[in-house]
RNA sequence: GCGGGGGUAGCCGAGCUGGACAAAGGCGCAGGACUUAAGAUCCUGUUCCGUAGGGAUACGAGGGUUCGAAUCCCUCCCCCCGCACCA
């Protein structure tokens, strides 16, 4: 027989699939299952570790088909959000990194003549988004993916606009959009917002927006040194203020105050506060010597020089707490040495182990000067001890005695309160973008939120995945925790592809606010296609979604017929809520969360998604893919390289979905030995007959009932979502299986076996390699696998006796084995003995009983001191009970046991030289080898 | 820091509602069969000791509970992931 073309039978399978349109969701009298994965981003392509991802949700939704169920599974993509603009924007530039690397993304896909033009064409956001929508559905469709085509969108398409509208105007009713003031990371060259992807290092060494607080010291003309700091407490032992002589200031004007900060400082702030002016230049060296009253008790005190003062870091402004501080305590040791000014510290914070602080570390750590790095890390370890440990003293008045980890935000919020202090953003270390840019902090002053923080809508999210399922169940502890966790959330921003923000102009919706219930679009999307977008009111989906409205009076609102407004709703009211979702924990935070938060505020209870399975991510020879590593494998190239059916049978066995999926090389290889294994014995067995009962001997049975065992586990596995057990089940121990088998029978006999099998074997791997299942189907029948439902198994062949024997056989065959290896004897004769019948009698007598009372139980039955010892012996064989004839089992192998072991076999023969005899257990002959 | 997940034989990786666990399966390695040979395939072995199917030691380290622990509890060490505006 010819070997199968595997590449070949990939397209011919994929096409007669799309030809009979087999995976079109039709309403139907069936159970529906409604089936998604999240939609992709269309600014590359996609590799094997996205891969994994939608083949196992494939994996899932041909199971559920197989399971009986009318399943929709749709696809979509996501087009919204600044990446793709980025990118149009940075090839526009001629930007070499970003062209060199789109070049490759095309080749991956086109001639390489093509490829310029293309490149060209992608000075456009829009053209960048449709050439990867188009390859990746390509991909998609090569990958044997059972999806329903027909209801693709993409998320800037205008019937998609309108259904977003919709979606922020419930939530707008709702009360939950809000604007509000939020600080962000930002580049000013830019002018823009930068994530962490924007910012040198920033996926190794994160870069956070850090709230100092900004504290108010007057000077003699009124106006204030303003110095940042992230322990506000300490303001109670201030003793002087730092600033770098070397430096440049300015005078700005805060409202109606005066603040002094460093150059830099003032920029930051102009991005930071609303009413913010610059006035006049002045030098670090000018403030030195001066005074400035702190606000808290008046007093005065100094402005001191020192040198590690950055002008770079918050206001460019110190002040100096030296007992509770290293780099305070040893710049003023500094000054005291120069320049001779007494100052003492002042103790506030009272801390075992510690007299002063800062000083003691200092000598601890044998810090002496300024330039020390070590200072950093004194500082860290001083400011640990005293938040956790540390108890404010009496010098602090109405917040002494309290631990500092517990006021140190009251202590905060109060001098904001009394005008003390304000607020300045800092990062939490330099940075800058990827393009080199300074990043600092900027405060939106305007940006929209979702708040996600009313007690209704937490409450209703808590229900909503109360009544979820959730595959690792873990996951559904953690998705409570998060909700507790969400806040608010900015949902527009000024850059951007997506729908206007419909309450203020000039913001676009952000885009993983814009993918929150789009599930709801795939049921109608086919549909809405037909009606003009200007059709598409909040009336229009409010009668669709939540059946508000009739549909007579809205026909004539909208001009579109009634019976079609009804037909949109059925399907929507058929196919909705979301049966399950398949994603990866990488979403749980925020797509997952909003997904289901949305859902809870804007669907009624019956209309909320119903399951959630997650599948971990994949990496490749042990480390993660990415491009910068140049070491992902395109899903494009899949088929080339492996076989599509390779690499799904690969995603679903190698690791279960709480587990990384490492790609290795090597494992590839070995798998498609196996499978070519098992795809052989399909084939093997295509042209024979099968056996009919009555011609099923000892093995055969033991064959069949392993067989049929196992395709029940397997479904039982597919069902929990335990895909590797059920693969590994199918592909793996059966195939061992059938090698024992072998061992024991023939292989022409083993084709007949598995030919009595073969289409329920197919049947239920068929979810995992379509294709391959597909092709040998239609060998012997008419029909799709793809759309057979899971046969009746045929239970009857599941038989415990038969497989008990033939463990009992094994173990048998293993102890002899054993004894030949330990003796070291060639045999001539082997002579096994099974326990007499008194000993079965005993045996059954006490199975039950716990081990201490075994002993006096079996005595009250047969007072023989032998029966001590059996029992002795039947407690260390490790058996489970099993009513077993074992002469007779034996006898019927006889002949085996003889060819296995090149001898005769004696079965309980009275000759018995060595007194072996009596060792005999039920389930474990004894045996004595004559060698 | 906060929250979560882990550490199993040379490697990957199951087991982890306590008992048949010297620990599935795969890979690797060694020996054998087949082959002119290689590859593929199959068989056997792969902690130590043992001339009778047995015993000892083992699942990050240490301690505990138990007749019995890879599995439960405590302490410590180490690794990985998320922490928000970013798809």
């Amino acid at each position: 027989m010819a070997a199968i073309n595997f590449k070949e039978i990939e397209a011919k399978w994929q096409r007669r699939w799309d030809e009979d349109k087999l995976f079109d969701g039709k309403i139907s009298a069936k159970d529906k299952f409604f089936f998604t994965v999240p939609y992709p981003y269309t600014s590359g392509p996609l590799h094997i570790g996205h891969g994994r991802t939608y083949t196992i949700g494939d994996i899932i939704a041909r199971f559920k088909r197989l399971q009986g169920y009318n399943v929709l599974f749709p696809m979509a993509f996501h087009v919204t959000g600044t990446p793709i603009l980025a990118i149009a924007d940075s090839i526009a530039k001629g930007e070499e990194k970003v062209v060199a690397r789109f070049r490759d993304y095309i080749a991956i896909y086109e001639d390489a003549d093509k490829v310029d033009k293309l490149l060209n064409s992608f000075r456009s956001a829009e053209n960048v988004a449709n050439f990867f929508a188009a390859r990746i559905s390509e991909d998609f469709k090569r990958m044997g993916y059972s999806i329903d085509w027909r209801r693709k969108f993409n998320t800037t398409e205008p019937m998609y606009n309108k259904f977003i509208e919709w979606q922020f105007k419930k939530l707008y009713d709702k009360g939950v959009i809000k604007k509000g003031k939020y600080p962000i990371a930002y580049s000013i060259e830019d002018d823009s917002a930068v994530g962490e992807d924007d910012i040198e290092g920033g996926d190794t060494d994160k870069v956070s927006v850090i709230e100092h607080t900004a504290i108010k010291f007057k000077l003699a003309d009124g106006s204030y040194l303003i110095a940042a700091t992230l322990r506000p407490e300490t303001i109670f032992g201030v003793t002087n203020l730092w600033i770098n002589p070397a430096a440049s200031y300015v005078k700005v004007k805060a409202g109606n105050e005066t603040w002094v900060v460093s150059k830099e400082a003032a920029e930051k702030l102009g991005y930071q506060k609303e009413e913010i002016a610059v006035l006049e230049g002045a030098a670090g060296s000018s403030f030195v010597g001066k005074n400035v009253k702190e606000l808290v008790e008046g007093r005065e005190i100094p402005v001191l020089p020192a040198s590690f003062v950055d002008e770079d870091v918050g206001t460019g402004v110190v002040y100096s707490v030296p007992a509770h501080a290293p780099y305070d305590y040893i710049a003023l040791e500094d000054v005291k040495r120069l320049e001779g000014v007494e100052i003492e510290p002042i103790k506030i914070i009272d801390i075992g182990g510690y007299e002063l602080p800062a000083k003691e570390i200092c000598e601890r750590m044998n810090i002496a000067n300024q330039e020390d790095e070590r200072l950093e890390e004194a500082t860290q370890t001083i400011y640990k001890d005293e938040f956790y440990r540390g108890v404010l003293n009496d010098k602090c008045g109405k917040f002494a005695n309290v631990k500092i980890a517990d006021i140190k935000d009251e202590v905060k919020d109060w001098l904001k309160r009394e005008n003390i202090a304000d607020v300045f953003y800092e990062t939490s270390r330099k940075a800058v973008t990827r393009g080199g840019d300074k990043v600092i902090v900027a405060v939106l002053q305007d940006q929209w939120f979702i708040d996600y923080t009313p007690e209704w809508w937490k409450e209703l999210g808590h229900k909503l995945v109360e009544g979820m399922t959730f595959y690792p169940e873990r996951y559904k502890t953690y998705m409570h925790d998060i909700i507790d966790w969400l806040a608010f959330r900015p949902c527009a921003r000024k850059r951007g592809l997506g729908t206007q923000f419909p309450f203020e102009k000039g913001w676009i919706i952000e885009s993983l606010s814009d993918s929150t219930i789009y599930m709801a679009m795939y049921t109608i999307a086919h549909l809405l296609r037909q009606l003009p977008v200007d059709a598409l009111t909040e009336r229009f989906f409010d009668f669709v979604f939540l059946d508000i409205g009739d549909a007579p009076k809205l026909s004539k609102e909208l001009n579109v017929d009634a019976d079609v407004l009804n037909r949109i709703q059925d399907e929507f009211t058929y196919w909705y809520p979301n049966d399950l979702r398949h994603t990866a924990p990488p979403h749980l935070s925020n797509h997952l969360v909003f997904f289901l938060m949305h859902h809870a505020a804007i669907f009624p209870e019956n209309m909320w998604p119903r399951a959630i399975t997650l599948n971990e991510l994949m990496i490749r020879e042990g480390k993660k893919m990415s491009k910068s590593k140049g070491n992902v494998i395109p899903l494009a190239d899949v088929s080339e390289l492996y076989g599509v059916d390779l690499y799904r049978l690969y995603c679903a066995i190698n690791a279960d979905f709480a587990t990384v999926v490492n790609w290795r090389e090597q494992d590839t290889e070995s798998l498609r030995k196996r499978l070519n294994a098992v795809v052989e014995l399909f084939e093997d067995s295509i042209d024979v007959e099968g056996l009919n009962e009555a011609e099923l001997t000892h093995i055969d049975r033991w064959l069949l009932s392993r067989l049929y065992r196992r395709l029940r586990e397997s479904v039982e596995r597919f069902e929990a979502f335990r895909i590797r057990e059920a693969g590994i089940n199918m592909i793996f121990n059966a195939m061992n299986d059938i090698r024992y088998y072998e061992q024991r029978q023939d292989k022409d006999r083993r084709k007949r076996i598995v030919r009595s099998v073969i289409d329920e074997w197919l049947i239920v791997l068929s979810p995992i390699i379509p294709h391959i299942c597909e092709e040998i189907w239609h060998k012997l029948h008419e029909s799709f696998i793809s759309v057979q439902t899971l046969p009746e198994l045929n239970e009857a062949f599941i038989d415990d006796r038969v497989e008990r024997e033939e463990e009992y056989l094994v173990s048998l065959i293993d102890d002899i084995k054993e004894i030949l290896k330990v003796a070291r004897i060639k045999p001539t004769k082997i002579y096994v003995y099974t326990a007499e019948d008194w000993k079965w009698e005993l045996f059954r007598a006490i199975k039950d009983l716990p081990d201490k009372d075994k002993i006096r139980e079996a005595m009250k039955l047969r007072k023989d001191k032998s029966t001590v010892d059996f029992v002795k012996q039947a407690m260390k064989s490790k058996r489970d009970y099993f009513e077993l004839g074992e002469p007779e089992v034996i006898e019927r192998e006889k002949e085996y046991l003889a060819k296995e072991f090149g001898c005769e076999i004696g079965i309980n023969e009275d000759y018995d030289p060595k007194g072996k005899k009596r060792f005999a257990v039920p389930l474990k002959p004894a045996i004595f080898v004559e060698g």
